[in-house]
DNA sequence: CCGATCATATGGTCTTACCAAATTGTGGGG
DNA sequence: CCCCACAATTTGGTAAGACCATATGATCGG
């Protein structure tokens, strides 16, 4: 680690007493400490100072190091463990402490999640960069599908193929169909976005199935047969390496279900 | 709020002694506290009992009302507040204390500039995602900019045009380009994250035309001349409203510089 | 009636303390 | 000499309490 030593807060405080001073000024701070301290270390993981795998200092000598109290480390640990930047464990040993973990893992997923609650983002445009997203990762799982990703699609639409299947149940493996689709094609990125949105869209689309009727044109039992026949459409152009049919007809049935959720709000 | 109420830790405890007691057993908790008051301030948010603007009660409150300690909610707020999800703020009023505040701001560019320094990601899945994004973004921007869209991005073209324009300033404004270019689509999510892929590689972008020789066919002058030309054949493009040329133009400037960080490594 | 001052609510920070988990060191017994 | 049990140490996890800074609102005096 290059240089972590450098205190964000002068160190030199006038008492060991806590808080500041009212005649410190220095106008004002308005950052608070544990951005301070974030900051310091996404600077060095951005400048690769600190690469994965590495250990950063216990808490308490980081606290002394940077000049500010534990709990504002802490604070600062806690986000990038939500990012997935780190990982803490106790004990003693070479694996413990706060070790730099590149492990995206569901901190994308939790991220969009919240804001597709939040309605940060219209769910139209969801819709639409899923397609995009999609349509991507299918052309490119023609091209890379190894085996077993095409044995964890087909694993998936057999179990959707139950005919005693709940909603819940459907909508769980129906997101699993679309994540190992995104994997199969090989990009990580995408496949993790991908996965993200999807998996993010998962409450609204449960609800939109849980409120359909159990009978009529647009009643659950007639969708079902609907997206089980587009997901083995798809399926079934992927191991042909049909790309560009892949595509539209995945396109086809994300917006042909989006139809559904749009129409019921 | 419908009912945060629920303790998550019984507040029963035995003594108003600190911690907890080995005769509490329960065999391994190994959910750390923070986590849980995460979980359940993002299950009211998914579940719209928390909407945008509510507010949360005050840390102590909310503290006391879970059962644990300030330190613990605190950490899980913080979280939240680095995913965008709330805002903090002192004082009295009623804009005070913790808000609901739907802002991914730049919590997306944070977590993926974050993982591509630590190498989640391969390179080449970074510059496809990009393009696929951009693409999209592009078509969409050919219909729907709006002029002040469009004077956006050419205020960035001129001052990329500046006879002077140091490596740094011109990555600047090259990202602001593309980040005008796929807010011009319309479209928040796919803008979003497209901006948070540019950002992310904007340090990977800067050392390798900082690495650039001051000659030659593969110095700066000349790489630098054909982004510019590469710039404003695709402004034109998306300016007549030509969507596939612009998507084309678009990609090959796209691998066309990334070829260079690659070559480099 | 208006303005200045004080009260209050709230997040921000630091200190201190203790608990829990995991490794490591050490000593005794085989 | 080796192995196992136990203690010491390191490290994160949690809690309680205090004080500071700030923004609002209320109260009182002019």
């Amino acid at each position: 680690m290059a240089e972590p030593t450098r205190r964000l807060k002068d160190a030199a405080a006038p008492e060991p007493g806590r808080g500041r001073r009212t005649e410190d000024w220095v106008p004002v701070s308005r950052v608070r400490t544990y951005e301070l301290v974030l900051h310091s270390i996404e600077t060095q993981i951005v400048s690769g100072a600190l690469r994965a795998g590495e250990r950063l200092p216990p808490e308490r000598e980081l606290a002394e190091l940077l000049g500010v109290s534990r709990p504002a480390v802490r604070e600062a640990l806690r986000v990038l463990e939500a990012q997935g930047a780190v990982r803490s464990q106790v004990g003693k040993g070479p694996d413990s402490g706060t070790t730099i973990d590149r492990g995206p893992s569901d901190a994308l997923a939790r991220l969009l999640r919240l804001h597709v609650a939040l309605g940060s983002f219209p769910i139209q445009d969801v819709v639409d960069t899923r397609v995009t997203l999609e349509r991507s990762s299918v052309v490119l799982a023609c091209r890379n599908a190894r085996p077993q990703d095409l044995e964890r699609m087909r694993a998936a639409l057999l179990a959707m193929d139950e005919p005693q299947v709940d909603r819940q149940t459907f909508n769980h493996l129906d997101t699993e169909f679309h994540v190992a689709l995104a994997d199969a094609g090989g990009n990580r990125l995408m496949s993790d976005v991908t996965g993200a949105i999807r998996e993010s869209v998962r409450m609204p689309i449960l609800a939109t199935m849980t409120a359909m009727p159990e009978t009529g044109k647009r009643g659950w039992p007639r969708v079902l047969a609907g997206l089980r026949a587009d997901h083995h459409a798809i399926f079934i152009a992927v191991e042909a390496g049909q790309g560009e049919q892949a595509a539209d007809r995945l396109e086809a049935h994300i917006r042909g279900f989006s139809a559904h959720m749009t129409a019921a709000s």
